[in-house]
DNA sequence: TATTAAATACCCACAAAGGAGTATTTATGG
DNA sequence: CCATAAATACTCCTTTGTGGGTATTTAATA
């Protein structure tokens, strides 16, 4: 039989810890790590073999969605599972384009995570059947919304309560520049004002 | 060797199961339940005679801190391990005024559950040492901001995107008399701005 | 019941943000 | 290398929010 080496990524510890010890009771498979820290993570990669990988995509101050593209080009044949509190929509990943092996949510119960692992094991991807997929015809989904490094830079000032003045202050910009990247945030998000765009914006920003 | 009756309660199934797997290892526990539903729960409570209930206070829509005292009225004898992802802080609850038996953050190691635990089973309190405690001479606890209940609806208008126009709409109030509201909070966060309000008191709302 | 806090509503002037344009300079990708 | 996307900067005008007042009515409570 063979045996799968299992990372654990989370930075709540104690959920880490409890999968762990779920999957312990699994003779097909071997913890080879648990950790709360992103940068560990690398760390022991460097020097664990790891098949399957369980990370949580949402560990302030890092963006999951960036993380999974740059482990599968170092570690090409590792499995990885997403294991998350949030859906894929509401962390704007598209599901469909979804570049990882799995995608499973944290309210799922255990028998979702070991469909999640026995599809892994047998080389087939797994989502999770509890998240929602947006319809193709829906408003939330059409409106396909891609911010830019700068305007995600921009929305994370204005969310914590910078003004334009603020912003352009802070970015050695002229105030100008930044009303012209607000209006173009306001126009993708569809907000109809400040207050709008920050409740729109918040889960997408991390 | 007294044992426990343990309830596990969490909105993230998966991480009431992980840690109910952790627990079954342990003579002295016994698991009671396992729900991610606040309404389960009551319904269990009533049959279930549980001695430590193990609860995220974070399960929305649920207000968390309302929940205390509620099961504390029902059931005086039961401890309550809160156990969950905020600071206390963060989430606006005193912790000195704290009202459970026991406060856990996820991001805590095993180790300190288990401290928990022998706390708990010897009838003491306990807070995790990873608990942030705000100091008494602080900004942030010395302005002890006080919003009326009118105040706080408001608030949760704002943040939820309305305008000074939809929540008169809503509130079959004056835009004036919204405005005079709008003003008074300000005063008393001491915001300066929209955003800045609205990043001030994210945190004392929910 | 007298006092205070809360909620309501208004005035004025100013600051910030929104919405519609246009336009130049820099990457970036095919 | 060329088309495209991104970032920068501007004008003009409107809407929304901020901050200074004042004032009345309605609970709450000492």
């Amino acid at each position: 039989m063979k045996k799968y080496n299992i990372g654990l990524v989370d930075d709540h510890l104690l959920f880490a810890e409890g999968i762990g010890n779920m999957l312990t009771g699994k003779p097909e498979l071997t913890i080879s790590f648990i950790t709360s820290s992103v940068t560990e993570m690398f760390e022991l990669l460097k020097h664990e073999s790891v098949d399957i990988l369980l990370l949580d995509i949402n560990m302030p101050p890092f963006n999951g969605r960036d993380l999974i593209p740059r482990l599968k080009m170092l570690y090409p044949n590792m499995k990885i599972m997403i294991l998350t509190m949030y859906q894929p929509m509401d962390i704007g990943l598209d599901i469909k384009a979804f570049k990882g092996d799995a995608y499973v949510l944290k309210i799922s119960g255990k028998q979702i995570l070991e469909e999640a692992f026995s599809h892994l094991m047998n080389q087939q991807n797994y989502i999770d059947p509890n998240i929602v997929i947006p319809e193709a015809n829906t408003d939330t989904s059409k409106q396909k919304v891609k911010l830019t490094k700068r305007e995600i830079e921009i929305v994370r000032l204005i969310v914590s309560g910078k003004t334009t003045k603020d912003i352009a202050q802070e970015l050695f910009l002229s105030e100008l520049t930044i009303k012209t990247h607000r209006k173009n945030i306001s126009e993708k998000m569809d907000s109809k004002g400040l207050a709008d765009l920050i409740a729109k914006t918040k889960d997408i920003i991390q």
